[in-house]
DNA sequence: CTGAAAGCGCTAACAC
DNA sequence: GTGTTAGCGCTTTCAG
């Protein structure tokens, strides 16, 4: 049995097509007697309006476009997990999109998503556009009067709701706790260097240095391309100067840290203190279980998606453009020393 | 500016709608001049079609939708990668639904796609499903002619293509290589009885034991209930018996299991065994890093997204359904003994 | 109470 | 070469 339509029910009762979807709709202006029996033959073969037809005629299609830049960060399923739930409770689906951190892909399904499948974009920026710094195809989307909700990788470029880490202070006070747990040489270990989020972490770091009168050394900044070897980077900075604690960007370069310290038998954290952004499942169960910066994943899903289901349904008001700061949280385990 | 629309153009130029689309999918019967004229208004407008318009017509949305059970499962995550890859790659896009391991959810959501959102549909069925036996909504589903593959947690209830895990062939030979490394009493942990996942895993498991002619013992089948208390259940089957080599059937317990076995100075794997379900994150990481067998989730999902568009595009030729056996691979590192 | 007609945005026969 | 018409499935005036 096909997918049946209106025009199927129609001509079953020889009524009109337009009888039918009063009837079905339970309008007044239709007698009892053939409500009835058209609500009881559509329940019986299972009519649903097509949503397509419906999304056509209202402008809207109660769909939202989800863009991250790697579903396999354990950080980003838990925004997605949050989007997921709360635009479900508000009637809205999710169209997933991965930019895999590429510039192009970004445009491409920025662009496809633009022509009228979602009422609305939340998007994370992909590494390579953030570099780049081109945002033409997001402009663009705008343009189209579409809501967009930027969240963790924005752009000041971009005028629009956002929700982001408040990064900066989280390596403001995560830097500060390592200095007066004692640590004296603190060095960053990044991956990310070149996006917003590494930048301000890299800013927190060097205030909370300034601050307690610890001239900054270039040499304590380690970046670390895709194809480095973290483990020679590691032993060079090492070999450099003594290192008393290691703030690393991401949660897998945080264990790689740990490991390779293992392997060096250097006290963790007697020798070296280790802090890492995102917490994830890894960081608890290795050994020492590591010290790490909670982003609040599910929550930053939870509010970008009210964010602009807020504003999908009140297109008539124009209200400002908000960007929500999200506090981290400091989850303490043995992979630092406490604050004497 | 607003989206534009044919319409638009066709008053901009005072000509007729069907001219501007002829003009814009480059049709030979437009004279050149107005062609030209018509396509760079277009581009410079950023002009796209609108996608409903066009599903509705073609009665094809490119639209795929995939519900699991819960994201953040690590290898529900690798699956949903591997679809939405080869998804991407063959030009659909991914409607995502979770169903939260709930019957009333996942039912909802089906019916939510079946009305004409989407092409086909990737499932795995939630838990509750499995546990109740009803399966009326996917019924309906395929009812409306709409293709449907059943990936992982799957039911003969329902003809349809699937891919599947060898969970039978996985445990019986986790269950052997536990045994020619010199282990007889071999525990399972399971959190998953209900499913039919769970099922599998432990008929291979019986059979490995069969074929060795070990009794099977009943009290050496664990099984916790989301709300038990591992550390207690798990002190009992201790006390029961001399285990020496415990499969845990999904990876979270796998690692509870170890640290349980570490907090009572019980040594892995000298004293106790330990193999896991789902090679994930955690299991390389802990110490002593656990044995796992890896399901290949990723290779799961572009089966699956390929057996779907396969049947999307070949509507009318009747292929047989298949169903598509994924053997496991055991990765085998700390937690177990060697076979001598 | 029921039906005809218009329109959402687009394409495809079929005229002119 | 360009325009008209019909139709995808549906809702919504507006007539009857």
């Amino acid at each position: 049995m096909k997918k049946i339509t209106l025009k199927d029910i129609a001509s079953e009762f020889g009524v009109s097509i337009s009888t039918v979807s009063k009837a079905i709709n339970d309008s007044h202006e239709i007698s009892h007697s053939l409500k009835d029996k058209i609500q009881a033959y559509a329940k019986k073969h299972h009519y649903k309006p097509n949503r397509l037809a419906l999304s056509l005629l209202n402008k809207s299609t109660k769909n939202i476009g989800v863009i991250v830049p790697n579903i396999l960060n354990y950080f980003f399923t838990q925004v997605f997990y949050g989007i997921e739930k709360t635009a479900n409770a508000r009637g809205y689906n999710i169209i997933s999109c991965t930019s895999d951190e590429s510039y192009l892909k970004e445009v491409k399904t920025v662009e496809l998503l633009s022509s009228g499948t979602v009422d609305g974009l939340i998007l994370s920026l992909s590494e390579e556009t953030q570099s780049k710094g081109n945002f033409a195809h997001i402009e663009e989307f705008i343009e189209n009067q579409l809501p967009l909700v930027l969240f963790d990788r924005v752009t000041d470029k971009i005028e629009c709701d956002k929700v982001i880490v408040d990064d900066f202070e989280a390596s403001y006070k995560t830097t500060r706790h390592l200095i007066k747990t004692g640590c004296r040489n603190v060095a960053v270990v990044s991956t990310i260097f070149n996006s917003s989020v590494g930048k301000l972490r890299i800013e927190g770091y060097k205030k909370a240095l300034a601050d307690f009168e610890i001239p900054y050394d270039e040499r304590l900044n380690v970046q670390i391309n895709r194809d480095d070897d973290l483990q020679l980077l590691l032993s060079l900075l090492l070999g450099n100067k003594e290192v008393d604690a290691i703030i690393a960007l991401d949660e897998m370069t945080a264990v790689d840290v740990l490991y390779i310290l293992k392997s060096k038998n250097i006290q963790v954290p007697e020798e070296i203190s280790i802090v890492g952004f995102t917490n994830g499942r890894l960081s608890k169960y290795v050994s020492p279980s590591l010290t790490m910066i909670s982003q609040h994943g599910k929550y930053i899903g939870e509010l970008s998606a009210n964010l602009l289901i807020d504003r999908i349904e009140n297109k008539e008001d124009f209200m400002p453009f908000t960007t929500k700061l999200v506090k981290t949280s400091l989850i303490q385990r043995e992979s630092t020393l406490s604050i004497s």
